[in-house]
DNA sequence: AAAAGCCCCTGGATGC
DNA sequence: TGCATCCAGGGGCTTT
C-alpha cells in the first residue's frame, strides 16, 4: 500500500497528537520483517518527541533513541485514546499517555525497529542508501538528470529503486511517467535534460497532489485517524489496463517490469 | 557498481 | 463449496 504520500498522510494524521507522550506499555504480536532490536520494557518511560519521515520510513524520535517504522505492502497505523479490540494482524502496540499507536500489517513485510541514533548500524543499513527527498529543495532537475545518466535500466525501475529519489512506488511511478510523457521502458540514460526536468516536475506534482488527496486507498489503506485516501480516483493510468486513456482515448497497456505491473499509454508516452 | 531474480507473507478475486 | 492459481502499495539479499 504505502508509498510516500500514504506514509506522509499517516504522519500528518498523528504526529501532532502523539508529540510529548510518555510510553507506558509495549506489546508485540507476530514477528515482522525485523526484530524490534530492544527489550520492550526498556522503552517504558521514554517520551515521543516528534514524528518525521524519511522516504517510506516514519521516524519516531524518542527522548532516547528512535523507532523506525515501515509499513511494507499492507501496513497501516492507528492512533487513538480508545482503539477497537486487537485482531490477529495487530503486531505492535505502543500505549502512551496520549493514546495508543498500533501497527496492523496482514502480510508482515513491515517493521518497527529501534535505533540508538540515526547513525547506528541498523539505522545506516535501513536509511543509508536512500536517495533524495522528492519534495525537498535538494531534489533538483540538474542533479536528477546527472544521476539518470549513470543508469542503463528502464526508468520505471530506476524510480522504484529509491536510491536516486525516494518515495516513488508502483502507483506513482506509472503516474509520474504518464504525466511526463515518458515510456516506462525507456533506458534512464537515454532521457534528455529537458525530459528529465519534466519528469522531475511530474514526480513532485503527482506526490504532492496525492498527499493533498489523502493518499490512495486501493484496498485497505487508511491514515492513523482511520480516514481513507482518494487519489486513486484520479489516477491516469494505474489500474486502468484496457480502458481508454483519459487524454487521447488510446487503450492503456499493462506490462511487467521486474515482476511488477506497469501501466502506460502507448500514444501519450514515448 | 549496477542489474536482475528471489523471497519474505496473507488474503482477496477468479477460474474450474 | 472446495481447491488451485494469480495478484497486491516494498525492498533487502544474493547472484551475475
Amino acid at each position: 500500500m504505502p508509498e510516500l504520500p500514504e506514509v506522509e498522510v499517516t504522519r500528518l494524521s498523528f504526529a501532532h497528537r502523539i508529540a510529548g507522550a510518555t510510553i507506558e506499555a509495549v506489546s508485540l504480536g507476530q514477528s515482522l520483517r525485523w526484530p524490534l532490536g530492544i527489550r520492550p520494557e526498556k522503552l517504558l518511560g521514554r517520551r515521543v518527541l516528534a514524528v518525521r519521515r524519511r522516504g517510506k520510513y516514519l521516524l519516531l524520535d524518542l527522548s532516547e533513541g528512535l523507532l523506525l517504522i515501515h509499513l511494507g505492502m499492507s501496513g497501516s497505523l492507528s492512533f487513538a485514546s480508545q482503539l477497537p479490540e486487537r485482531t490477529k494482524h495487530d503486531h505492535v502496540e505502543l500505549r502512551t499517555s496520549l493514546g495508543t499507536l498500533r501497527l496492523n500489517d496482514p502480510r508482515r513485510f513491515g517493521a518497527v525497529v529501534y535505533a540508538q541514533s540515526e547513525t547506528s548500524p541498523i539505522a545506516r543499513k535501513l536509511l543509508g542508501g536512500l536517495g533524495v527527498e522528492p519534495l525537498s529543495e535538494d531534489f533538483r532537475p540538474e542533479n536528477f538528470h546527472a544521476a539518470l545518466q549513470q543508469r542503463k535500466s528502464a526508468i520505471k525501475q530506476v524510480l522504484l529503486a529509491g536510491d536516486i529519489v525516494v518515495g516513488v512506488g508502483n502507483i506513482y511511478a506509472s503516474e509520474a511517467l504518464f504525466l511526463a510523457g515518458i515510456r516506462p521502458t525507456l533506458a534512464a540514460h537515454r532521457i534528455s535534460r529537458p525530459r528529465a526536468a519534466r519528469l522531475h516536475a511530474a514526480v513532485r506534482e503527482v506526490l504532492a497532489r496525492a498527499v493533498e488527496k489523502g493518499g490512495s486507498t486501493l484496498r485497505d489503506f487508511s491514515n492513523a485517524q482511520g480516514e481513507n485516501g482518494y487519489f486513486q480516483l484520479e489516477a491516469m493510468v494505474y489500474g486502468r489496463a484496457g480502458l481508454p486513456c483519459k487524454v487521447c482515448g488510446t487503450t492503456i497497456r499493462l506490462i511487467k517490469q521486474g515482476q511488477r505491473s506497469t501501466f502506460y499509454c502507448p500514444a501519450c508516452q514515448k
